[in-house]
DNA sequence: GCAGGTCCTTGACGCAAATCAAGTCGCCCG
DNA sequence: CGGGCGACTTGATTTGCGTCAAGGACCTGC
């Protein structure tokens, strides 16, 4: 049980986060097909085990230890760096797909994880994966390939934060969530924020007041309409993409 | 612009980068002894081709192809992300022993790369990676734990960006600097820069004369001295690392 | 209903860093 | 030698964002 669940306050489950997620196969998040083939795939994915759990959950503390390999499979997982003197950073997301971090090396956590909303984990030992890439050493690419695809999205968010305004971050930051964080279904230009100000100040290294008048000023500048602070409706996404890429033309 | 078009002047050599370096087994970055044991660390190292590139050289484009594995042995590499309306923004270093980029996957590299120094090169073709994968399977952990440190350095790079100030960012861009780029032999407190303010700058997400002011104020605070601009000596480390964690006290 | 939360928004003000603008130093080249 | 250029520093001014301080909207429990 390496993943200790001491912080986790209940807290009502904001999206039903039921949907039978019974899994050890039927996992959404598990897309290993690409490089192993369908059949390799399934297997692979068979011998993952499911489990839920609340929003507010602790996943892993810094320097803590990890016994599983660990893939989130639904729901959004926050990163955090523990500053030294200050309590704690946000430095990013871990979408579904993501692996929750990469630590085979030392057995040490890198950073903490907290679930936002509840979740649901495909944990696999470290004994099994290496079993099974004794058949299947492609595994192994699979992982790499999920350490890249994190990687670029780490350095897409150095870009922002290293080059831009507040409002480029907030666009950024809105059409991050959207693209990563939705269900595939609702494609539509409707997002819902899992986190509240705070933490998006945190990842967007801005204040919360100054996250909420950025989300005013997408708002009067017609980018965006807000039912409540939660619900987005990105209802211009050229507008915002090209704010979001710094080229700051204004609404015509 | 700093960065040259060309992408290869000449560019005296910086410290004498010759060291005889003709590797294919010599190298000083490739340390899998831990995981492969010493054997096959070493055979694993006698399949790379050492290459050296002079300073200012494009290895990688964003967007571009790559044919190999390739860790950086010795010297130093920026990588940046092309910002959509205005040119490059630097993302981060490669050090010594780091994976070049991890991009397994497709063959497309994530971002541009380019060499700070006079550097050294160690190269190996993804198949002879999966042939001798196929005889030890751990050298994918090895891969692996390369990816994970990179992206430790990264969250790290992510703190200070996101929660630190001016002179905070400084202090650890040059403790950083020390610990990844020296050469183990010259642990003095004696740091070279390779890079120009201008690189500085865009790493820490500041303006040139912002980082100029922070030299400035380092030294004044005594924490550092400047032979010139690009020798530096950390003549209060305690101090300088109590800053970078931004336990901001003053010097006594 | 009302009291007490928490979360979000808005406003007034100050400051740290950006911007604009010289000015210095060292280096290369004529 | 001197002129020009690029890298760095320094100074004056502006500004975007942080800070401090109210206020409003909503939830929950009494």
């Amino acid at each position: 049980m390496g993943l200790a669940p001491s912080e986790k306050r209940p807290e009502r489950a904001e999206k039903s986060a039921t949907e039978g997620g019974t899994a050890a196969c039927g996992s959404r998040a598990l897309g290993f097909g690409a490089r192993l083939g369908e059949g390799a795939a399934a297997r692979f994915a068979a011998l993952f085990q499911s489990r839920q759990v609340p929003a507010g959950c602790l996943l892993a503390r810094e320097g803590g230890s990890l016994t599983e390999l660990t893939i989130l499979d639904r729901g959004l997982v926050a990163l955090y760096q523990s500053k030294p003197g200050q309590g704690e950073q946000m430095v990013g997301w871990c979408f579904p797909g993501d692996l929750l971090t990469v630590a085979t090396g030392e057995q040490r956590a890198p950073v903490t994880a907290r679930t936002l909303v509840p979740s649901t984990l495909q944990t696999l030992p470290w004994e099994s994966l290496d079993r099974f890439a004794q058949e299947q050493p492609e595994v192994h690419r699979c992982l790499l390939d999920l350490a890249e695809r994190s990687m670029a999205r780490m350095r897409a968010h150095l870009l922002v934060v290293l080059a831009k305004s507040k409002l480029e971050r907030l666009a950024a930051f809105l059409l991050e969530v959207r693209q990563y964080g939705a269900a595939p279904a609702e494609q539509a230009a409707r997002v819902e924020l899992a986190m509240d100000r705070e933490v998006i100040a945190q990842y967007l290294g801005l204040t919360v007041e100054s996250v909420s008048r950025a989300f005013t000023a997408l708002k009067d500048r017609g980018l965006i309409q807000m039912a409540d602070p939660r619900h987005i409706l990105l209802s211009d996404l050229p507008g915002l993409t090209a704010l979001a890429k710094g080229e700051g033309e204004a609404v015509g």
